[in-house]
This record gives C-alpha cells, sequence and structure tokens, in this order.
DNA sequence: CGTTCGGTGCGAAACGTTTCGACCGGCGGA
DNA sequence: TCCGCCGGTCGAAACGTTTCGCACCGAACG
C-alpha cells in the first residue's frame, strides 16, 4: 500500500503537493510535475478510493438494485446491468450489484446511508414504486430503467412503446393483414403495476386503432399450455385474425403449437410475432419468429450515464430517453393467406 | 449524515464508547450501551463504510469480474452474478460488477490497488489464464467459479462435469440406448482453452467408455445450421446413433429439424437432449428436450461464500466445490425404436 | 489501611486523502 | 522604490471511524 506521503518522501515534496500535481487541481511547475510522476510511476501509487471518498464525499460508485430471481429477470433484465456497468466504467464509476431483500426499502436506507454510493439505478420499476418515494424524499440521486406512472422530473431511459407497437402494426399492416391480436403476459405471473406489460398493451391498441386494423388485445397468456388454449379460443371466435403477436416466449411455443395441431402453418397461415424477445430466443423457434428486441444494453448504459450526468451536473433539466425494440423479421412473417395484398 | 460523534453528543459518552458499544469490541455496562443504542437509534445513525475501511483495510466489498458480452454469457452466467451478489449480501458484504476490459490484469491491478475491495471472484476461467497468475502474485484473496487446468490451491466452484456426464449416460443407457453422440460447441465459437467445454468433451467420452456405449464425441456444432450438418453427416456415417446430446443450444435447433425433414421424429427415432441449458430454454422446443441445467445460482453462492470464507480464515484449507448438473427429464427422451428394452 | 485488580470510560493517534490558509520570491504598475 | 499580485509550495486541519494506552473507581485482599 504505497501512499501519498511515500510518493512526496521520494520526490521531495509536500503531501499536498503531490495530490495537487496528480489531480491538476492547482498550478504545479513542470519539472516538480514530472519529478512527482516519475516517483508515483516507480511506486506504482494508486490512490486510495476510501481515504479520498471520505474527504470528498463522493465515491464514484452507484448501486444497481435487482429484483429476486424469478420475477421475470432473463436475459433482458441482465442485460441492463452489464450494459450500465460498462457505461459506468468507462465514465471511471463503478457498479455495485444489490439485491433486493423483501424489504426493499429499507434496503435502500441501508446501501445510502453508509456513504458507500453516490447514486442508485433502479429497474424494474412498477408504474407505482415505493422506491422512488423513498428516495425522492432522502435526496438520494437515483435514474430509473423504465419508468414510474408519472415520472416527472426523475430521470429515466424506457422502451418506446409506442413507437415500438406502431413499428409492429407497420409491420403487420404492410403485409396486408387486417384483424390482428395480442396476447399479452398474464397477470398472475406480473404484477399489473408492471409497467412494460401494462405501457405495451396500450399502445399496441393504440397502434392497431391508428392503423385501422381490427384488433384483439384483452387476451393474456404466459405458459406454453395457455398459449395454446388462448389461441384456441381467439381462432374459434375470431377466425379472421391472420396475424398474433405474443409478449412471452413460453407463450408463443404454445401458438406454435395449436397452429400445427389443427393443419396450418406459421407464417402461411399465420404471421406469428414475439411482442418483446431478444433474436437470440426468436430464432430457437422453428420457423425463426419475428421478434420485437428490446435495447437491454442500450437502456442499461443510457440509465447508468444519465445518474452519471446527474451526479456531475445536479441541475441539469430532468432527462428522458425512450429507445424502441428493433424489429427483427424472421420467417414467421407473410401476408395472409387469400389477399392479394402482398404489398 | 450523523456520525458517532453526534451519537456521542447526545448520548453523553466519549466517541470511543459509542463504537465499543455498537461493536461489542470492549465491555460497556449495560445502563451505558442502553443509552448509547437508543441514541443512535433516534439519530438514525449508520456507520459510515469509508472511514471504516480505511482504518480496518477491509471494507466487505467483492468484485466480480464478468467478460465481455457475446462470448458466451447467457442466462447461466447471469446467475453465477446474481447468487454471488445474493450470498454475499446475507453474510454482510457487497458486490462490485466490473466489467473485463481488453486488458484484464490492468484492470485488476487498477481495481484491486484502490483498497476498494477485499476480494475478487473470477468467472468464465480458462484452463490457463492470466488472470490467476497475477492475483496469486499479488496476493489478493480470490476465488474461481470454473477452475483453470490445475486448480491447485485455488478455492472454487464449478460444475461437477463428471458426475454430470456420468449421470446423462446413465439416463440414454437406462433407455436402452446402446450408441450415442456428443455435439460438443464449435471452437470458433468458443476457445479451445473454454473449460466447460473440454470438460463436458471429455467427460462424456469417458462416461460412455465406463458404460461400454459406442460413442461419437468429436462432433462440433454452434449454429443450427452446423447442427443439422453435424447431424446429417452423423447418421449417414453411423445410423445405429440412437441418442444425440448437444451442447449449444442453437445446434439442437438444427439437429430437430433435419431429424424431422427426414422424416423421423424426437424421441420416436432419436432421444435428443441438451448437455447444457436451463431448463427454461429447453422447454422452450417441441417437444420439450431433456436438459442437464447447470446450477448456475448455486455456484455463484458458493464462490462468493468461499471467498469470504477465505477472507474470515485465509488459513483453512483450500476448498472446492463441484456440484453437477441437474438432469430434467422431457419429452425427448425414450427408448430407441427397435429395442425391447424400456428397462 | 494500603495495595491490587477488574470493570468502565476517556482521549489521542492513526488510516490516506483533499482542501485551504499562509508563506515566499519575483514581477509589473504606480 | 514600494505595493500588490501571482505562481508555486508548504503545513495543518478535516473527513468518520477503530484502536490502544491510560485513568478512574469501587471492591477485594493482605
Amino acid at each position: 500500500m504505497t501512499s501519498l506521503r511515500d510518493v512526496a518522501e521520494r520526490a521531495q515534496v509536500a503531501v499536498s503537493t503531490v495530490s495537487a500535481a496528480l489531480n491538476g487541481t492547482r498550478p504545479v511547475k513542470a519539472e516538480t510535475k514530472r519529478r512527482i510522476e516519475q516517483a508515483a510511476a516507480e511506486l506504482g501509487y494508486r490512490p486510495n478510493l476510501l481515504a479520498r471518498g471520505l474527504v470528498s464525499k463522493r465515491t464514484r460508485i452507484l448501486a444497481l438494485l435487482f429484483p429476486p430471481p424469478g420475477s421475470g429477470f432473463g436475459l433482458t433484465e441482465m442485460r441492463f446491468a452489464t450494459g450500465a456497468a460498462e457505461a459506468a466504467a468507462e465514465l471511471g464509476y463503478h457498479m455495485l450489484l444489490s439485491p433486493e431483500s423483501a424489504d426493499p426499502v429499507e434496503e435502500l436506507r441501508y446501501l445510502t446511508g453508509m456513504g458507500l454510493v453516490d447514486g442508485v439505478l433502479l429497474m424494474e420499476v412498477r408504474l407505482a414504486d415505493e422506491r422512488t418515494d423513498f428516495l425522492l424524499e432522502s435526496g438520494v440521486p437515483f435514474a430509473m430503467i423504465g419508468r414510474t406512472r408519472e415520472p416527472g422530473a426523475i430521470d429515466h431511459a424506457d422502451i418506446d412503446f409506442a413507437r415500438t407497437a406502431r413499428d409492429a402494426v407497420a409491420h403487420l399492416a404492410g403485409l396486408g393483414h387486417r384483424a390482428i391480436a395480442f396476447f399479452n403476459h398474464s397477470t398472475s405471473a406480473y404484477s399489473p403495476e408492471y409497467g412494460p406489460s401494462v405501457r405495451a398493451g396500450r399502445e399496441w391498441a393504440a397502434a392497431a386503432g391508428e392503423a385501422g386494423l381490427w384488433y384483439a388485445g384483452d387476451v393474456r397468456a404466459e405458459t406454453a399450455e395457455e398459449g395454446r388454449l388462448a389461441f384456441e379460443r381467439l381462432m374459434a371466435e375470431h377466425p379472421e385474425v391472420t396475424a398474433v403477436a405474443v409478449m412471452s416466449d413460453r407463450a408463443a411455443v404454445g401458438v406454435l403449437q395449436a397452429v400445427e395441431e389443427c393443419g396450418r402453418r406459421v407464417p402461411g397461415d399465420l404471421t406469428l410475432m414475439l411482442a418483446s424477445a431478444s433474436a437470440r430466443v426468436a430464432e430457437m423457434f422453428r420457423p425463426r419468429l419475428t421478434t420485437l428486441e428490446p435495447p437491454g444494453a442500450e437502456l442499461g448504459r443510457l440509465g447508468a450515464r444519465m445518474l452519471i450526468d446527474r451526479l456531475e451536473c445536479p441541475d441539469a433539466p430532468p432527462m428522458s430517453r425512450l429507445v424502441p425494440c428493433r424489429l427483427v423479421v424472421g420467417d414467421s412473417s407473410a401476408a395472409p393467406r387469400g389477399s392479394g395484398a402482398g404489398r
């Protein structure tokens, strides 16, 4: 543990001069500076973050709260984490990975009370979220990946559900589909406060309306079995539907199966797409499914950057970034049978 | 920021007494202690980790290095991270998520030089890994998830490939299969130094040998297309093979497709299983594939616990924990056609 | 009655930084 | 010539802990 004092001794200057030279916070004669830098290099000096943080009140450590596994924590959520950690590292910050306990607010109180972290990055934000209330009240800088019902002045990065839904609907309408269905997550698997589910549902309905498409949007399916049943019911009641978008990849498995069981084919008889899944997952299906790939890593990066911007410039106006999912067309999209409209 | 001094003032005692009372490092009269604790509670006192770490030289922060995305960083690897973070939290530690840059050793030097972390948890360890060399030499406590060719005295948690392969082979042999094949990862997607690939390959060969099965083990397939080609070639050369285990889930997609294209069925004509994939992935296939699910979260937890044990008890003997994958039987396992041996 | 000895509590030092007032010499302007 | 200013450097204080030597007190003991 070579310290500032060792360097000072070796360079024959005062400790404070070394600090000034290394940080550039005060003018130091070029010759002296050179000597100091050489001494530091020779000794392999690394500043001690704890000491620095103790006096400067800034640790350059961010905390990323992640929800308990099982609550839909998949590949996308993980990308948030790695993306955020990468962006933080690029900007000279560190990312603390904090599992959320049963009492997230107590967890936060503990985490922020120790003076260890400068700010908090929240993910899996619910429409109404007690964590944001606490953070706002306690004045701890934070940003969200996702957003509450009314983000107000809270910095956040989220999926642009409106644009995503419009892109997807345009894709389907462009192929000639006139009646489509949207299978949302089940409310038992995801809280009714789960933002992505609520927003996607709303925006798909809006986009379908705008495009003048007949639309079935209140269907919910999470598992393969639920997907199969939902699709069978849909076909019984609305055989005119020629395209289905599914939020849950497991439900898509069931839909695909149901289609084949009644002797029909994707995409010949039905266009099937995933409404929120990585291309990695989509291409595990046969046929490869068209999908809307959430920009996980990018949202993580954006969230971290926002938080850091906020830390370095507390009075900047609120930041908000919405990024649409990427439409990755697979082999499951086609013009509906019998429609001359293949474009 | 209420400090120890504020508490001392309120409780009418010296700062050092408060420290002693709160930490129990010295006897304090019950009455005094009560007063101190009350004062601390009233003020909402939280010890400052930085100050504490500065003097005690221990931060209770661990670093988890994660490799750049793309290098096979999937659900399993993420479970390492969350599992490790959870175990650490339970033991009063924090987990720093550190992306590995182009120069991992420099990254480590930087990370450990700041006095911020007490120890390092390594994942995606290669058979020969420069990171372990550096850590051993610099004396920083660390543990591995995975292992080098010769772990020696390094604490590590890893998959028990031998047992996993034996379990899997026993499953296949028990169904009556006499000739099996193993499709490993391709060497272009994974380094030839990639431990899981090397070990799995070796142990499957050994297990098949022990069980007296005919075995094709030098096949490599990563993508769906590679899987399809590999399977077609295999059938052309060795039609006697009735069961195939595949490391890459994408390759499994291709195998499944090839089977169906030549008018055969899984599991009727071929037993197909994943050699390393979560059940979540396996059940996205139709039929649901039998799989060997890696104990991601558990390995993460074990790794973190080992590292913490090591920190608190540096002279303990080296620790090593091997955990087999869990065999999850799906709908893709069956007795080979024409064999009366269904057990 | 004097000495010793736990049980308690106090104050100061130390950890490695940053920050800030002070000092000093030289230089330009009055 | 003198004053003020500025570049360059120093020393000390402060951040919030832990640790450790020391002092105090009452009781037990000789």
